[in-house]
DNA sequence: AACTATTTATAAGA
DNA sequence: TTCTTATAAATAGTT
């Protein structure tokens, strides 16, 4: 019903889709319309744009969408609820199970409940490990520098970057080894560049 | 549409309302065929005659009635689902939540998504991987001692090990500094003591 | 968003 | 119901 016949088979022209689409959805809901008061039947339209997900829809008067979903179920005899149940059940294990496994690998990134593993898994969480620390040292190096740089900087700031400065020669006078991180004040440090770490680290004292 | 024009209004002869809310309904469910194929949107209608109570509905295809009033629901904000629903849903919410809190962690960890923390968090996240390095050191002394210790130790584990000492010796008179973890075979090393790590790692070799 | 030539839907009749 | 057909309505292509 136009200038030309077409077939029915998706329209490629994404523009001509567009209008159609508008066209066509407005024609079903005016039908829907007037099948309502023709024939006074109970209509429930619900019509999806593909591309942008928006929502057209058309409801009889004094019906409902939960009236009509009563009535689908009762006829249909597909039990709405029950599945909608289930697929929520199904979902939940789903986002739980992928929550458990995240939960692991932070464990064991954390050095927990590593008992049981072998060289292989050990070898691959220390290099994630150790990746990690070099982009955090990286970052830190940025923060440092971006507050060197910053002329700008609060009094307060430059107390504290002042304080963490003498600090860190301290530490340095120390001979050079870093200690087992404690209760660390969160002050502008420099990033120390060469780090060793104990053979047997006390974690007895960290714990 | 016919042999005479026709006012929108209720159709008083029985007989004339069945037989035009058969062809209307009809016509209604085919157009809604249509747009769903030519324009490719999700169409749900669902037509009840009055009279009877007896059901007529089309779906397009992968559009379950479920999925329509996800949609419906999300985008009317019409409230569907009972209680129990409701409560399922919010375990879920609850859940994913917990889930995305992990997977920023776990991202953090590694080392990325960092670029707009600062110190405090920095150093939290740098204490963390400290300890986990170190006890997965520990766990890696104990694997290696146990297979020291272990006098039915295979034959092919031993040249492994044997492969690996050698390796380990010639890391040694390399400076002793550790390098950027790189595909490494895992076998057994000798799990180093203490550490060097460069000031500036080169990240573009690890990523 | 309008226009109009055509196609399509359908009211009335059989 | 279903078919037929005259006519109303919808709409494809165009402006």
């Amino acid at each position: 019903m136009g200038r030309g016949k077409i077939e029915i088979k998706r329209i490629e022209n994404a523009t001509n889709r567009q209008v159609t689409f508008s066209k066509r959805r407005n024609g079903i809901i005016k039908k829907a319309k007037e099948i309502t008061v023709l024939c006074d039947a109970k209509v429930s339209v619900v019509i999806f744009a593909n591309n942008n997900g928006k929502m057209y829809d058309y409801h009889s008067p004094s019906t409902t969408v939960e009236h009509i979903l009563d009535k689908y179920q009762e006829i249909s005899g597909v039990k709405l609820w029950d599945a909608k149940h289930e697929n929520l059940k199904n979902e939940i294990d789903r986002v739980k199970k992928e929550n458990d496994d995240m939960r692991i690998e932070l464990r064991h990134l954390n050095g927990e409940d590593i008992a049981s593993l072998q060289y292989p898994d050990l070898i691959r969480l220390e290099e994630a490990l150790d990746i990690g620390i070099a982009r955090i040292n990286d970052r830190k190096m940025e923060v440092y520098t971006m507050h060197k740089n910053n002329t700008s900087m609060l009094e307060e700031e430059q107390k504290q970057l002042t304080y963490m400065l003498n600090k860190q020669e301290n530490e340095m006078i120390d001979g050079g080894v870093r200690h087992a991180p404690q209760e660390r004040d969160y002050h502008y440090q420099i990033p120390y560049g060469y780090r060793l770490q104990p053979m047997q680290p006390n974690l007895q004292e960290r714990m």
